[in-house]
DNA sequence: CGATCCTATGTATACGTATTCATCGTTGCA
DNA sequence: TGCAACGATGAATACGTATACATAGGATCG
C-alpha cells in the first residue's frame, strides 16, 4: 500500500490515473461492473487496492439522489424498543442499507429533531413515535422519502404501517384466561393515549364479554416496570382480586409479579397474570410468563422492505398497511393444574434454555 | 406554502431568486448566519419557508468534507448493548450529531460491514467488537476519522479508549464480598477470551487472594442469561458450594439466580451472589442483585466526545483512554444479616420504586 | 476631505461521483 | 465489401452547497 500521500483522500480521478482509464469507467467498474471489460476492470481493481481507494457514500448520493440510508425514529426507553431496533439493524444491513438512529425520551423532541434528520435526504423512514404533526408527515411525503409507521395502528390508512395484530392478539390471550375459567378480569393499560393500548383492551373486553365476563380498565400511566410495580399495591387493594390480571405489556407485567409477590401474593395461585409483547426475559424462569409474542423480526422485516421503497411507489395506490398475527406463549403464570404444587420460588424445568424464545 | 412544481426539490438557488439575493448569501444565512444583515436574513428566512427549503445535509458534507455522522458497531444482543446504545443516541442528538448504527451478531461480520461504513465518510466511530484487523484499522486513522474502542480495555493505547474500571470494580465488588466472611469463591466469567472478562477476574483474584480467600475461574460461555442457568447446573454440582459466586455480567447472574432456584438453592441464603453492569433490572425487586454499576452515562458521554472530534487532533499526542470507576449497588443477594430471614419469594420494600437506579 | 478599514454581498469554483452523449473499433450479415 | 449494430470507453456535465476572492459602499480617522 503506498502512501496517499497522507493529506488528500485518494478519489476515482487517481485510481483511474493510475490505472490508466477515464473517471468514467472507474466509476462505472464500482457501480456497473457488467459494463466494463474484464481485463479493464482488474487493472481498475488492481490499482483502485494499491492505493486503498474507497468510494465516497456522500459524493455519490449528492448525485444519484439516494442515500442507502433509512432513518428510525424510537422511544429511548423501554425493551420492547432496544429488540426492535436490533431487527431494524440487522434486516436493513442484509438489504445493503444504513442505519440512521433517533432515539427520544420526550415526544417534543421529535418534531425538532426530525427537522434535522429530514436534511439528511433519507430514502426511508421508520416512525415509532405518536404524535407527529399532520402537515410535517405530508411535507415529509411530498419529498419521496417512503414513511412507515411501526406498531402505531392509528397511522394505517393515512401512512403505510406495520403493526401487530393487537386486537386478535388480546383476544386470544382473553379466550385462554376464558378457558381457564375465568370470569372476572382486570386489564392494566400502559398510557390509554396510545392506540396500541386501547386496540389490545379492546380486543380483550370483546372477547371476555362474549364469554359473560367482566373485564374492567385501569391505567397504570407508563409502560414501565416501575408503573407496573406500583398499580400492584391498587390491584391488591381492590375490594375482591379479580380472577386474572390482564397486563398491556411485558414489561409492566414483570413490576406488576414483583409488586403482587411483595404483598404475598403469587401467580398463578392467587391470580392469573398475562403479558404482551414477548419479550426474551418473558421466557425466564424467574418470570415465565404467559404473553403474546410479537413475531419481531417479521415486523422489522415488513418495515425495513417499505422503507427501503423496493415496492412501485405508485403513490395513489392506498397505503399499504401490514399486520401480522402474533403468538400465544403459556407460561407458569396461567398454569391452572400447577397452581396447588407451585410455590413462590419454584420453577418449572420446561420455561427456560430447551425451549428457544419465539422473540428473539 | 407553494407548490414547488412537486417535482424538483427546492434548493438555496430557488431561494436566492425567491429572495432577490445571491446562492451564497442563503448559505451564509443558514451556516453563519452572524455575517449577514438581519434585514436580509429576514428577507431569506421569509423566502425559505414560503418555498419549503429544507438545506441539503449530503451537499453540505461533500462541499464541507464532515457528515456530522458517528457511527457505532455494536453486538446485537445483551440487555446492556442496548442500554449502551440508548445513551449513545440521545448524547449525539444533543450535540448536533447523527447516529449511524450497525448491529452484528457474529464478529466475522464486522469487517465486512466496516468495508461499507468507511464509505460514509463518518466524522468518527464508535467500536465495541473485539477483533478488527489492526492493518484495517490504521487505514481507518488515516482517514481522519475519530475512531473510539468502547468497553475494549485491550485497545487503550492503540485508539482512544473509553472503559469502565473492570478491575477496580471487580476488586470493589470482591472487598464487599471479604467483608461479609466469604473464604471461597467462585468466579463465573462469560467469555474467558474477552478482555473485560480478563480483567474482572484479575481485579477480583487480587483482592480476594490478599483477604486469603481462593478465587476458581469458571467460564459460562457466553454473556447471555441461558449460559448462566445452564452454569447453576455445574455450580451446584461442586463437591461443596462455594460462599459466593461472583458472575461477570449482570445478564448472565440473572441466569445463575434463576437456575439456582430451580435446584433449591437461593441467595443470600444458601449462597451470595454479584453480577457486574448495573442493568436497570439489577434493581427489579424479582432479582434485586448486587452489582457493580456501570455509569453509562458518563461512559456515552466520554466516548461520544472523542468521536465527534472536538479535542485538537494532535494526533502524536497518545491516545487519550478514559477509565471510569463504577459505584457497588447492594442488593439483597449479598444481604447477610437476613440470611435467616429471606425466603425466596419475599423481597424487601427498598429495593425497588423508591430508590432510583444508578444506572438509568 | 482623502485614505483606510470593515461589513455585506456577489462571483466563481470545488467537493467526488453518476450518467448522458459522442466516439471509435469490431463484429455480423447481406 | 459495405453498412448497420454493438460493445467499450472518454469527454463533459450536473448534483447542491460552502468558501476563497473580489467588490462596493459606508464608517472611521488623520
Amino acid at each position: 500500500m503506498v502512501r496517499p500521500d497522507r493529506k488528500r483522500p485518494v478519489t476515482s480521478v487517481d485510481v483511474a490515473a493510475a490505472a490508466g482509464v477515464s473517471q468514467a469507467t472507474v466509476a462505472r467498474c464500482f457501480t456497473t461492473p457488467g459494463v466494463v471489460a474484464p481485463d479493464t476492470r482488474l487493472k481498475i481493481e488492481a490499482a483502485a487496492d494499491r492505493l486503498g481507494y474507497v468510494p465516497n457514500a456522500i459524493a455519490r448520493s449528492l448525485k444519484s439522489q439516494r442515500t442507502s440510508i433509512v432513518g428510525a425514529v424510537v422511544p429511548a426507553v423501554g425493551e420492547y424498543w432496544q429488540n426492535v431496533v436490533t431487527y431494524f439493524s440487522r434486516r436493513l444491513t442484509a438489504r445493503g442499507r444504513q442505519l440512521l438512529l433517533f432515539s427520544f425520551l420526550d415526544h417534543a423532541e421529535v418534531n425538532e429533531t426530525l427537522e434535522a434528520v429530514m436534511q439528511y435526504r433519507l430514502d426511508g423512514l421508520i416512525l415509532a413515535s405518536a404524535n407527529i404533526a399532520e402537515a410535517q408527515l405530508a411535507r415529509m411525503r411530498q419529498t419521496g422519502l417512503s414513511l412507515v409507521a411501526f406498531n402505531h395502528p392509528d397511522a394505517a390508512g393515512i401512512v403505510p404501517s406495520v403493526t401487530v395484530d393487537n386486537e386478535a392478539g388480546a383476544s386470544e390471550l382473553a379466550r385462554h384466561l376464558a378457558g381457564l375459567g375465568c370470569t372476572r378480569v382486570l386489564y392494566l393499560g400502559g398510557v390509554a393515549a396510545a392506540s396500541t393500548d386501547r386496540a389490545r383492551f379492546r380486543g380483550a373486553a370483546r372477547t371476555l364479554a362474549s364469554t359473560g365476563a367482566t373485564c374492567n380498565y385501569m391505567e397504570a400511566g407508563a409502560f414501565t416496570y416501575e408503573a407496573g410495580y406500583r398499580a400492584a399495591d391498587t390491584a391488591a387493594n381492590l375490594d375482591r382480586l379479580p380472577d386474572a390480571i390482564m397486563v398491556g405489556s411485558d414489561e409492566v407485567a414483570f413490576g406488576m409479579l414483583d409488586g403482587l409477590r411483595r404483598r404475598g401474593l403469587t401467580a398463578p395461585a392467587d391470580v392469573l397474570v398475562t403479558g404482551f409483547d414477548g419479550l426474551p426475559q418473558a421466557s425466564w424462569a424467574g418470570y415465565d410468563l404467559t404473553t403474546l409474542v410479537q413475531p419481531a423480526d417479521q415486523l422489522a422485516e415488513h418495515a425495513v422492505k417499505l422503507a427501503s421503497g423496493d415496492g412501485s411507489d405508485a403513490s395513489d395506490a392506498p397505503p399499504p398497511s401490514v399486520v401480522v398475527a402474533g403468538t400465544l406463549r403459556r407460561g407458569l403464570t396461567t398454569r391452572r393444574g400447577d397452581a396447588g404444587r407451585a410455590r413462590p420460588g419454584s420453577y418449572s424445568r420446561r420455561s427456560c434454555g430447551t425451549e428457544p424464545s419465539a422473540g428473539r
